[in-house]
DNA sequence: CGTTGGTA
DNA sequence: TACCAACGG
């Protein structure tokens, strides 16, 4: 998944807390969606769903995650993705693949028993289909906050945004919303807190990347970043078997990028990889208005159609209105 | 994931 | 009050 620069670019992930995080953030949707999905479930690995046996572990992340946002002033724009670039289907396909084989390897691990196991392999076969994506829709629409669909990449777009500076940062867990060009990538902000890690309890809190700092830390260019990237492999290319981001800054510096390409892949073009990540499909159509939640819509949808309980939903419709009458709240937006 | 409810 | 397991849908 994205883009594995880790081990060169760790030093410059800098933790911060909910309060240095206020102001607008353009929150790579797809990416959140998968997180709620795969994260929100019970020990043998089924997510929650209504009596008809939707799944609705992604509406209870939208609706709790986004009451924290707004009451942490956090001002998010959930940016969807649109058409995958053609260089993407080979990452489709494989990840279909995996999906496969982990519902297959879930239903295994049911038989035997195996609740950790089931876990792991039902996390792994989490999809972000059309039905989920039009739900969250929904959902979002009634909590008034702005949706978006990119043209391309959500992540691209929301690198975009941040470049304007429509919103101050761009919310993703994958590195290649730095190569997109997100001044500032925020990660871990729709999965922090306490979390189960290979067993291990872990507190995971929000974490800030910024792209000028990695750049004159490494001394590089942003191209040369990318460079980076298309040799240890990004969605829109196989990376080549061997070198990883340490190896691949390495090759970069010395300038030997396209000397390595033409020994290693000499069929390959890097160009248009090049070319995606620096010239991605865009639009500056977008409006930001957030807007206090239609809490009757929201009852309506939730209680009625997806069976969440009437009190945990007013619950968390607190932090979305201050009360009814609301001066306060028309203020804020 | 966030919330709830039991326990020290 | 602080912590943790289990519940939610």
């Amino acid at each position: 998944m994205g883009v594995a620069l880790r081990d060169i670019i760790a030093d410059y992930k800098k933790p911060v807390g909910f309060e240095s995080l206020a102001g607008t953030a353009a929150v790579d949707a797809n990416n959140a969606l998968y997180q709620f999905l795969s994260i929100i479930r019970q020990p043998d690995g089924t997510p929650l769903m209504d009596q008809r046996g939707r799944v609705t572990s992604h509406l209870s992340g939208i609706l709790f995650r986004t009451a924290t946002f707004l009451t942490r002033g956090i001002k998010p724009v959930f940016v969807f993705d649109g058409k995958p670039a053609a260089l993407k289907q080979g990452t489709i396909d494989e990840r279909r693949k995996i999906r496969s084989e982990a519902a297959e390897a879930w239903k295994d691990a049911l038989e035997r028993g195996d609740e950790e196991a089931a876990y792991k392999h039902a996390q792994a076969s989490s999809r972000v289909d059309a039905a989920v994506i039009a739900s969250a829709k929904e959902l979002l629409h009634l909590l008034g906050i702005p949706v978006l669909d990119a043209p391309g990449e959500g992540e691209a777009q929301a690198a975009f945004m941040a470049q304007r500076g429509d919103v101050r940062y761009a919310v993703s867990q994958d590195y290649d919303t730095l190569l997109f060009g997100a001044p500032v990538l925020v990660r871990n902000l729709t999965v922090s807190g306490k979390r189960k890690i290979r067993g291990r309890l872990v507190t995971v809190v929000p974490e800030r990347m910024v792209l000028a700092d990695v750049l004159a830390g490494l001394a590089l260019s942003r191209e040369q970043l990318i460079q980076i990237g298309i040799l240890v492999g990004t969605d829109f290319n196989d990376g080549i078997t061997g070198i990883g981001a340490k190896t691949g800054l390495k090759i970069v510096r010395s300038g030997e990028f396209a000397l390595k390409i033409r020994e290693k892949a000499p069929g390959f073009d890097p160009e248009p990889v090049m070319d995606l990540f620096l010239h991605p499909q865009v639009t500056t159509e977008y409006a930001l208005a957030w807007k206090p939640p239609d809490c009757e819509g929201i009852r309506k949808m939730l209680c009625d159609g997806y069976d969440f309980s009437p009190e945990r939903v007013d619950k968390a419709l607190e932090g979305f209105s201050v009360k009814a009458g609301q001066k306060t709240l028309q203020d804020w937006f």
